[in-house]
DNA sequence: TCCTTTAAGTGAACACAGTTCAATTAAAGT
DNA sequence: ACTTTAATTGAACTGTGTTCACTTAAAGGA
């Protein structure tokens, strides 16, 4: 038998495996801070890999080219998103409060990450499609929680609308254009902002509740 | 008198000009039509220097840098936002049926520019702000013609807000989240689009109109 | 211990980008 | 015919993403 033997490739296998995991961990994370350091167009892989002190070539052996980079990056960037909107849309009865802080939690994690938020939906809305089948990733899930919230409210009957589709549009819609005006525009300040974001709710609960 | 000599002169002078401005106005139609055909992130000031025939150089004595011409070439395309709005505007005497075909016209235009749309709203925001001081260009002109309409609307007490200001904000958010979501997610087609946009009208009716 | 195999890492190159500037060319002025 | 002026550009510089043959070093096997 060959047992000790192979059970020192094994590991040493392993102990390898899991050093290029930790690099291409360690990639990813720089990168995120490096993408927001510098903003999406100053962003390249040549600073990147000045930045963790390797060679531009060695970021090929680990990513396929920039834009599966970016891609994984932004998939963090949409699972911190979503669970937040989870959080914010769990705890407490009333439906309608939580899809009110649903609202607020979405707003405010577009004002706290101003560059992925624009990655993620404004700039590169190509990664929102990237593996065409399922429907399984963070980026989908986002959405599906905003849905199930929509359809909790209707069901309790607090939220009237054609359908809970329509409902969920009008909302994302709302939404994603009071936080591209705020991170976009010089003249939306905090306060512009928060006065637009209350009337937003007002205009919302006049219209969609019941 | 040198009469005949100077009006020579500045007759050549004057057709030297023409011809300069000839081929300037020609670059510019080309850049915005290679834009369009393009899209930002594969419009290349080599490309253009191509299509029109010149070396890379020379669009270096007719323009500052690529941003400078882009800037104009978004110029052009704010003034032709511009003028639909108003045009949508105005005739009519119902300030709400006004409202209802400006809104109509915003959506409308971002969904036949999309490329024009993205550069002007969501890439290139910078360009907004650019001649930092006067509020002469058209840019900015779009913005009046909404604010105007709406103090039209509210002092014909068909829309009732806190401030003229307050409403505009709530319905270029709602129109520019309308257009945002739909020309860059693709599952927002066609008719997603026109129920989305149907609502939309619906609440800020039920929430705005008195 | 020596040799072989495997894999991580990279130097150098390619094509493309924006931009600059000295040199070229052609036209206008005298 | 000579000089001045203005338009145009070739060639270069820096920076980008990306590839690939090559180096280097560690691991496996004798």
């Amino acid at each position: 038998m060959d047992r000790p033997r192979t059970d020192k490739r094994t590991i040493i296998r392993r102990r390898q495996k899991e050093q290029k995991e930790e690099l291409r961990a360690h990639i990813l994370r720089t990168a995120g801070q490096l993408f927001v350091e510098l903003g999406y167009s100053n962003f390249s892989m040549r600073k990147l890999a000045e930045r963790i002190g390797y060679s531009p070539a060695t970021l090929y052996v680990y990513f396929r080219d920039k834009d599966d980079l970016l891609f994984l990056v932004v998939d963090d960037a949409f699972m911190r998103f979503t669970e937040r909107l989870e959080a914010a849309a769990s705890g407490g009865t009333d439906m309608w409060e939580r899809l009110g802080r649903l609202g607020e939690a979405y707003v405010t994690f577009g004002l706290e990450h101003p560059a992925y938020y624009q990655l993620m939906f404004m700039w590169r809305i190509d990664y929102l499609m990237e593996p065409q089948g399922i429907q399984k990733i963070p980026r989908v899930q986002a959405f599906d929680v905003l849905l199930r919230t929509v359809r909790d409210a209707m069901e309790q009957g607090v939220l009237r609308a054609e359908s809970p589709e329509t409902a969920s549009d009008l909302l994302w819609a709302a939404m994603h254009g009071i936080v591209s005006l705020s991170i976009q525009m010089p003249m939306f300040n905090q306060q512009r902002t928060e006065k637009l974001m209350r009337h937003a709710m007002e205009m919302l609960y006049k219209a969609l509740h019941s």
